[in-house]
DNA sequence: TTCATACATGCGTATATGCGGATATTTCAA
DNA sequence: TTGAAATATCCGCATATACGCATGTATGAA
């Protein structure tokens, strides 16, 4: 259903709105990482090489216009894709395709799995386990 | 190929600046009026009713982003989709099918309806017929 | 040549947006 | 209770962006 599938327009009522949010470098690379897994506020951090309140502040947006959602678990906050958006999907897969010449995104990547080989990911609880792919 | 598909992102080489078009509600207007037929500057103020300066700014920004080409006819200036993203095209396609709950576009496409009726269109030259869709 | 129409653009302004730095809040461990 | 880590948010600033208005340019008709 419509109503159900595209709620990231849904919460303004405006697609201007929807691209905004795309209209930024930190958010796609953020978008992009969550689109591999969910991750908490410090790990992308950690993996984009930015400030936290930078990142703060660009996932409090996308979790208001419904692009992504968040999961207090302890101390941490984990964030992950909110998958609803047909759209949102198919644009994320265009990007993940085509970002062989974009370096930036291809580093981000590699600064993940590197994360998840070191094992310095922030615990889990094993309900968390959100698979977005 | 993706060079030759995606020339709108290539122009820039970021995916921001290609979201950052999409994110006025003006552009997106004319985009989904220009995805029915080509138009002239003069036709897309009339159908819009909006000023000119503004209108022309517009589509002077698409035109350097590679979303639409232009074609100089006498007085007047043609504009059209750049039809070569198949982003942009899934983009605008999904706009249409859900442009149901948006009055202003529905009106939009209305005015272009009865502007084609009432034979006030800016006169073609045969060679000019450019069906997009 | 003169004038009207179509289109583009320069300028100043108002607003939006992103950012850095500081700080407040919550949670957990010592 | 105290302190450190994780996260959110406030403040002030710099920049970007869209706009209105005026003007410049080109084209075609009288």
């Amino acid at each position: 259903m419509y109503e159900i599938t595209t709620k990231s327009r849904e919460a303004t009522g405006k697609w201007e709105e929807f691209f905004k949010v795309l209209s930024d470098e930190t958010r796609l690379r953020i978008l992009l990482l969550l689109s591999k897994r969910e991750l908490c506020v410090c790990e992308i951090c950690q993996i984009l090489g930015l400030p936290q309140p930078k990142v703060s502040r660009h996932l409090a947006k996308m979790r208001d216009l419904n692009f992504v959602k968040d999961q207090k678990e302890g101390q941490w906050t984990f964030y992950y894709l909110n998958i609803e958006d047909p759209l949102l999907k198919d644009i994320l897969q265009q990007l993940s395709e085509n970002s062989h010449d974009h370096a930036v995104i291809l580093n981000d990547m590699e600064q993940l799995a590197l994360k998840e080989k070191s094992g310095t990911m922030c615990q889990r609880p094993e309900r968390i386990t959100i698979q977005v792919k």
